[in-house]
DNA sequence: GCCTAAGCGAGACGGTACGTCTCGTCTTATC
DNA sequence: GATAAGACGAGACGTACCGTCTCGCTTAGGC
């Protein structure tokens, strides 16, 4: 076909490399300092990036935080599909579990919280954080539901806040997080009552 | 001159009405502009208070929100016990759910949130925000489990996590809070899954 | 008399050594590095002053460094008056001309210069700058006017546009400024065209 | 070989239409903005031309602006000789008193100062502002000495300071600029200082 | 009619100052 | 002795401009 429209713009191009040095400077402050005293100025600094070009990329430190952090989660609790739907969540479940008991965790809360007072904080936690997986566990959920493993009568977005809504729940109540067997615990029973009888 | 006949101590008392004033301002700059909006020179101004009288009672901004909204959330979902533990827990389910999808409900959530990059945020929030409702819950968990209508095998903070959870994670994810329907079905559900078979 | 109104307003005062200090620092890098390289970053750095305090007192940098670098002026060239005009005039030509001629006349050419693409900066210059000494030289023209030693059909304001134009006009016209020899020649020219016949 | 027979060198040639357009474009935002609010970003906007082309032919801002509007001077305010060196020099002045007075003339005086503060400020202003008019000047002056219209032991580059500082001190010293009274009365006392008894 | 070079517009980049904002502390006069 | 008033040092905010640096495109000689 043709040739392609361009591909290539004008001008000096975009610097993935500054873009990564970005993030991956973010992504340290977080887990050294947590959010609430990570600064533009430091992570320009860091990543010798300047502030310019952090403002022009992202929205601000939020904006920033958020991209570096998505990708720590979605790395770390990857989706993955053997077959057996039940298998499947419940193993997603532990690992989330896991991570979310880990430092990790404490910034993640940092960052939900973060959201719900920042002008575009909810869309921005939708797009990197929860999207990357989401669209994974439901079509986990359909295939289960479409195996006969799991329940037809509950919608599915209720099935994910059934699942991960308690794990979420222990970043922000001042309980410790789950270990591993109170994890384990969890997944079954949650699992279980969504299980086709 | 003299000596006071009563137990006054000399100099100025500390005034009470200045407490309340500052709540007061607090509260209603929170349910306006929201805690991430909130600045301690805005409650002195508006108090008609001093900064340093605020920093004298409290250590900060965080500690005067969480003071300020701490009744709010007892008061609008108080425990009841009527004898029936399935019917009293979807009943604070459901009163729960309608509170967060409520305006202060998001107040109530950025101060969860806030809570997590919080010097003393974690201690702050169990005492004024979790526990007073807790023990009250923890006791109707009790009794149902004594009563047989609770299965005795799930330990009682899971079941905390499992009812409360998926409510707490729709102040966070994004999605839109829970509407009556929803909530009905989620407590269906986890009260179901808890029940003794 | 009865009491003074106040005199002394409620809160902390002023704080006079700020002030002081600001003035310093600025007057030192005036002279260090003139007035394009000045900012108000580094005035506060080196005056321990915050830059809050500093735009409380002040427009900007431009208004700092003219209050600095006016009363070194008006320091370096005071108004004596000795009762005869015409010597206290030439006094005060000669006096204005070695000041500018000194490194510092550098300075003030800049701050006469960015003053003419600054907001206020023509008033500010005023204030600061000419007022000072602008009264007491009127006052010492209208003495050789009522004396009859200065011709009377010249304004005053004319008068000194022609003792001390030339001086001003050396700082920008790129020549090297005026030597001791030619501020004595040139005080003599413009003098005696003033003088009474 | 070797040598190029022409001034032709190889590749592309410089583009004078650039040229034209930098200096355009610099010219009108002077005249609409003043010095001090000139960018080079604007000037390339505007020009169509890119900023690393003007870097290339100028070394900044102020060099940019220099050259765009030196050329406005020089036009604005022609050495007339009629050989009477008096009447010139008189018309010199009331011509130049006026230019000052104009809306350009705040640029020009804008040009001059900032001078002062830049790296080759001074030797810039030399060439473009002063020294087209200045040989032009001093011949006048010379010649009247010689016809003996002038005073003959006072310095030509005196003479210069004493007939035009007056009228460049009111660019700068924040009094209005000399209307055309003045300047008549000023050109008056001036030339009459000079003249021969 | 290619080939090579230089000049060019576009525009991203690191650096750095701007003027504003909020924090938590402090220093007064007042009650 | 506790307040209100409010100035202060610290330091982050998001914006602006500087001068430099790639890019891909254009315009010419030289072959």
């Amino acid at each position: 076909m043709t040739t392609a429209p361009s591909g290539r713009r004008r001008g000096r191009p975009v610097s993935e490399e500054s873009r990564q040095a970005v993030l991956a400077a973010a992504a340290d402050l977080l887990d050294e300092k947590g959010y609430s005293r990570l600064t533009v100025d430091e992570i320009a600094r860091r990543s010798g990036v300047s502030k310019a070009t952090i403002y022009k990329h992202w929205t601000g430190g939020y904006d920033v935080a958020v991209a570096a952090y998505g990708l720590r989660v979605t790395d770390a609790v990857p989706t993955i599909q053997t077959g057996d739907a039940l298998a499947d969540l419940t193993s997603q479940i532990l690992r989330l579990a896991a991570f979310y008991a880990s430092p990790h965790g404490k910034v993640i809360a940092q960052l939900l919280a973060a959201g719900t007072g920042q002008p575009r904080g909810p869309e921005l936690l939708q797009e990197r954080f929860f999207a990357p997986r989401r669209s994974a566990t439901i079509e986990l959920i359909e295939r289960g539901k479409a195996d006969g493993q799991l329940r037809q009568d509950v919608p599915t977005q209720l099935v994910i806040d059934l699942l991960f809504g308690p794990i979420v729940f222990r970043l922000f109540n001042g309980e410790p997080p789950l270990d591993e067997g109170a994890a384990k615990e969890l997944a079954r029973i949650t699992v279980a009552s969504l299980a086709a009888s």
